[in-house]
DNA sequence: GCCAACGTTGGC
DNA sequence: GCCAACGTTGGC
């Protein structure tokens, strides 16, 4: 799951325990988004900074969480074209477990696997939710300590 | 700052 | 339904 730091960061779900992650507005997120098990775990990844990768982890411990931005219009992710009754945006709730010591970098993540094992080094894919294979994490999370 | 790789919009 | 124009993401 990607955020920019500036917008927010693994700091800042550090200071927050959790959140809900929201303004997400691409289908294809979302769809991902709805495929989030309870107790899932996920990678904090920091984009549009030097250098991206990732950065952390996270636990799932809420999902089908209606986002409450998009009703809300004062929010950069309100959207008119949903409705109460039927929105159109869900994401999930995340709870802060670690922040790495060091970041797992963009480049170091295209060294160690291709682009058909983790979705996020293929080049030109810019969905901000993404899933990641077990075996594939399990070898991410290796790369840590 | 550039630009590739998308996704979205709207005229037809 | 097609597709040109436009907007956005995000690495570089």
């Amino acid at each position: 799951m990607k955020s920019e730091p500036q917008v927010y960061s693994i700091s800042d779900l550090e200071r927050d325990k959790q959140t809900i992650w929201d303004g997400v507005r691409n289908y294809q997120a979302r769809n991902f988004l709805r495929q989030i098990q309870l107790g899932d775990l996920a990678f904090f990844y920091h984009s549009n900074v030097k250098p991206p990768g990732i950065v952390g982890l996270m636990k799932v411990i809420e999902t089908d969480v209606v986002d409450p931005t998009q009703f809300d219009f004062n929010s950069q992710y309100y959207d008119p074209k949903s409705y109460l009754q039927s929105p159109r945006w869900q994401t999930v709730t995340v709870e802060f477990v670690q922040a790495f010591e060091t970041i797992i970098s963009l480049i170091k993540l295209k060294q160690e696997f291709s682009d058909n094992e983790l979705l996020v080094v293929k080049k030109g894919n810019r969905l901000s939710v993404m899933p990641v294979a077990t075996e594939v994490a399990k070898k991410i999370l290796g790369l840590v300590s």
